[in-house]
DNA sequence: CACCAGGCAAGTA
DNA sequence: TACTTGCATGGT
């Protein structure tokens, strides 16, 4: 199924917004870490809980591996939901230290349905956070779907407002080609637009680029 | 002041 | 299977 309206955005959005430079950290570890910090929360709150990671010099496997839970709880405060998150954080460090040798470039090598699979085993991981993981620091071509997604390309109707996760991702799998470039940049296109022009109190919603309501 | 953010798991019927 | 609820801080 070649639905060109798929491309037809993303170009819009990419000629309107330009290069988004996602994901906005620089090793691994940075991206895995914020990429469990982000959940349900805004970015620049996951960018506070990280820097306080830094400062303590904390942000590489082996010290994080060795923190003790309410040490990173207190650290990660500002992300919000810092308990839950504190021990999911724990979680993805053992799993990569007990399959991986705590070696994130050991997992790099790994086929893309079977690594997806990992993360989602690990208690935590849902599946936005484990394609995430797998687009942003593994270069995995894949389609991180978002609340964003469902609810701009719903009121598009070009996926339906019950469609799940894989139903959504599989939509723009097989209309898109296969490219990391291209799944990278149009993810963040997407939190781009949901976050600056598409809701209900933005009064920009007027000039949204892609020229409907959401 | 209310609302919500780059979700997920666990509980309920 | 299909909802609902808890988790929590900080920006608008």
């Amino acid at each position: 199924m070649k639905d060109k309206k798929l491309i037809r955005i993303y170009k819009k959005l990419y000629s309107y917004f330009g290069k988004q430079y996602w994901w906005p950290a620089k090793t691994k570890l940075e991206v895995v870490v914020g990429a469990m910090l982000t959940q349900n929360t805004a970015w620049p709150n996951v960018e506070k809980a990280i820097a306080n990671l830094k400062r303590k010099r904390l942000l590489s496997f082996q010290k994080l591996s060795k923190a003790k839970i309410s040490e990173l709880a207190n650290l990660i405060k500002p992300a919000g939901y810092f308990n839950v998150k504190a021990r999911r954080l724990k979680n993805i460090l053992e799993f990569i230290q007990a399959r991986y040798q705590g070696n994130l470039r050991n997992m790099q090598r790994v086929e893309i349905q079977v690594l997806r699979n990992q993360l989602l085993s690990v208690n935590g991981i849902g599946p936005e956070t484990a394609d995430s993981i797998l687009l942003y620091a593994f270069d995995k071509p894949i389609f991180v779907v978002d609340a964003y997604t469902k609810r701009i390309f719903s009121r598009l109707e070009i996926v339906s407002s019950n469609s799940t996760y894989d139903e959504i991702q599989s939509i723009f799998m097989k209309s898109l080609r296969r490219n990391v470039y291209l799944f990278n940049e149009y993810h963040a296109l997407i939190v781009r637009l949901g976050k600056d022009y598409c809701r209900k109190t933005n009064p920009r919603c007027n000039e949204c680029p892609i020229q409907d309501r959401h």
